[in-house]
DNA sequence: ATACTACTTGACAGATGTGTCTTGTTAGCG
DNA sequence: CGCTAACAAGACACATCTGTCAAGTAGTAT
């Protein structure tokens, strides 16, 4: 299967719903479960794994949660993929083959030589604060999952929709 | 990891095998296996789901073995993929989110659905006898894995590199 | 018919990805 | 201090991919 993980998936979308308005703030897992429907459980191990390379800070106890480091529009696909996968994400040869590099390497790797520099490119391109607005622009309300002191302020009811756990089939 | 599954890798190294002079000879999973350095219980499995999707034959028995179906050149890396991975190997979304297709789409939406379209073109583009020919001219010997009928022909020389099995990591 | 050869098939095992559950640890509040 | 909120972390479960092992089945030679 030609895709980064679920799991980067998750990544990129639990972060995109700690940016505005919950910027500065502390948002619950509890709460970006319910905008996101990432399972609770696996979502609290992706967003620890995140703040152990650094791009959410975690604040234990009461009044508790997670926010970023660094503003959305400084925080890169790219950066979120390579927290979630690792260094060697983007391998050498297309076919998974170990020995590809090797000259002469198989038929495909001056093509994906190129597209690969052209992906790493995109995902470098594309920041976390475009993701959030394209999620807040099909109507997720991603943002709101966060918001504790407006007024009437439910986070049981900000979950707008469900996404289906299972991969595209 | 963004790549296609190791078996597939596998697969096009073993059809490579097959191709000249090994065309229209019946050629031993065994040698394949020396060949390449496929694990041959392995192997045996793939070369199996070959003869399933129809992109080569098996002979049992006393000088059995496999054999392409049809000309290398006539084999894409893409009918190769198709067989092995089935026909969702190229999933909609790059980052493996399952509605992604929903629009507005997710932010590499656009980028990711014309390079599908680009990788797609290229394994399609690309023939068997293309790989079959850059292994020879590598020096692998790919193409002694067959002759039986050659002077002094002994499969268990024809060796000539192992490939390690483990993904780069 | 028998023996040999080579593909076929099922059971099993380890690694990884995904997901759940439970217990532990830390921070704030009264 | 004791209670509660919230993250941390380990055990466990299940699916898939990769790989091994052993027994079964079919084709050929003699």
């Amino acid at each position: 299967m030609l895709c980064l993980s679920q799991t980067t998936g998750y990544a990129v979308l639990a972060l995109s719903c700690m940016d505005s308005p919950c910027n500065g703030r502390w948002v619950l897992a509890k709460d970006i479960s319910a905008c996101t429907g990432i399972p609770q459980a696996y979502l609290s191990k992706i967003l620890h794994s995140l703040v152990v390379s650094g791009l959410i800070q975690a604040k234990r106890g009461y009044r508790g949660g997670f926010k970023l480091t660094r503003p959305a529009d400084q925080i890169s696909i790219l950066d979120i993929t390579e927290a979630v996968e690792g260094e060697a994400w983007l391998p050498k040869c297309l076919l998974g083959l170990a020995d590809c590099s090797q000259l002469p390497a198989c038929p495909t790797h001056d093509f994906w030589s190129k597209e690969r520099g052209k992906i790493e490119t995109e995902l470098r391109r594309t920041t976390l604060r475009a993701v959030a607005e394209f999620e807040r622009s099909r109507g997720t309300q991603i943002g709101a999952c966060c918001g504790a002191e407006e007024p009437g302020y439910t986070p049981e009811q900000t979950r707008v929709k469900r996404r289906t756990a299972a991969r595209p089939s």
